[in-house]
DNA sequence: TCATATACTGACCGTTAGTCATATCATGGG
DNA sequence: CCCATGATATGACTAACGGTCAGTATATGA
């Protein structure tokens, strides 16, 4: 009796049509596409769309979980074509960058809910959810650090998470900029310039003073 | 006749009463209070609202435009209390960071309208306001850096401008964790940390490699 | 063939931003 | 004093939204 597996199956299928014209629809017109829309566009009735997702708000933070991934896979991509710290460091961080850049639909509704919907009006537990995929994701630049503290690439006594956290944050700052900015391209011109220098101090602040040092790669 | 003048300073009144009652109103419930709510507040009637502002947005961005102006006159203070481009420096961007964190309803309600509204949805006109106003404030960034160029301070190969938007949008990156954390209360603890970390790695970068130099005030 | 379970639907509800016909009020001439 | 005039204020109304649910359609297996 493959009944149960094929309805399975089905109900996966269902999902995922909801969650792809939610997307194409948050992308396009935000947080303020409407249910009707994504109903028509999945060819369904909106009450549908109810027995897949809780709310509006579920499937909106589906779609950003969705982002998530994609960018995880993007960091075990890089990372494996990095070598030692700097390198790993350097891969985290313009992963991140780059894939927001090239991805910026994802990162506009990402930053849209973790303001306004973060308070009291939405459950607590959608924004956990991206909290927790956040604190997955800035593993990568932990342990990119931590291998340089280990290497002896980075001072000792910097605070490994700290570090991190700044590295992510000032990225999202300039993101959050770059992004809002409709203009601006890609990861050239003003705003990559600003990237950059966002690295360049992040580094200079954690590797070790060694002003005529060599940079040879830390075994 | 003294009738114009009267009238004009009634207006002047009332279109305070309902931006204070809306205020109230958008540090408690954000976006999401309403106008029937601001209303009753300011005890008007709906309609009347709209006299004095052409959309829930005008309104709200009224609101945030306060804060701007707020944040201004603390730079001012704290500038006029510093001596030197190191402690100038050091006084916008605690100005900047401590009145986020003391006033973070204002901080919260200007990240809420710069990602989703800046979409599509919301006039132009508005995001361009802000855009201006932050623009202004930036400006104090950029004065106390270029006196740290000019007084040797820091490195003269530096984009003054492009360091300054760097230490504007890592605090920002950092404010934006710091004041959704409901818990976390004051500059003391992990994100004054975070804070100070920002700051130390932004000097760094700028101030010119003395290794072994001495770091006494540069006078 | 039909009883039952499962999945889908869209008319409907409460709520909200914004509108506008109407009501209210102050002013100054008669 | 009284009333005509214009300025100002009002809240019932509309359209549009997220979410619900009574009812419909479809698939299954006896």
């Amino acid at each position: 009796m493959a009944v149960a597996a094929r309805r399975e199956k089905e109900r996966l299928q269902r999902g995922n049509a909801i969650l792809e014209a939610a997307r194409h629809l948050f992308f396009e017109k935000g947080y303020s596409a409407t249910m009707d829309e994504i109903a028509k566009k999945a060819e369904l009735g909106k009450g549908t769309l109810y027995l897949y997702f809780k709310s509006k708000d579920e499937l909106y933070v589906s779609v950003i979980i969705e982002g998530f991934h994609v960018l995880e896979r993007r960091m075990e991509r890089e990372l494996a074509k990095a070598e030692g710290p700097d390198e790993k460091t350097r891969a985290i961080y313009y992963a991140f960058v780059d894939h927001c850049l090239e991805n910026r639909e994802y990162f506009r509704i990402t930053q849209y809910f973790l303001t306004e919907d973060a308070r009291s009006k939405t459950s607590r537990e959608l924004i956990d959810t991206i909290n927790q995929a956040s604190m997955r994701l800035l593993q990568y630049g932990v342990n990119a650090i931590q291998d340089g503290v280990a290497s002896g690439l980075f001072r000792d006594d910097i605070d490994v998470i700290a570090a991190s956290i700044l590295g992510w944050r000032s990225a999202t700052g300039i993101l959050d900029l770059a992004v809002l900015d409709e203009e601006a391209d890609s990861r050239a011109g003003t705003y990559g310039q600003l990237f950059d220098l966002a690295f360049d101090f992040l580094m200079r602040g954690m590797k070790k003073d060694r002003p005529s040092g060599r940079k040879g790669a830390g075994g």
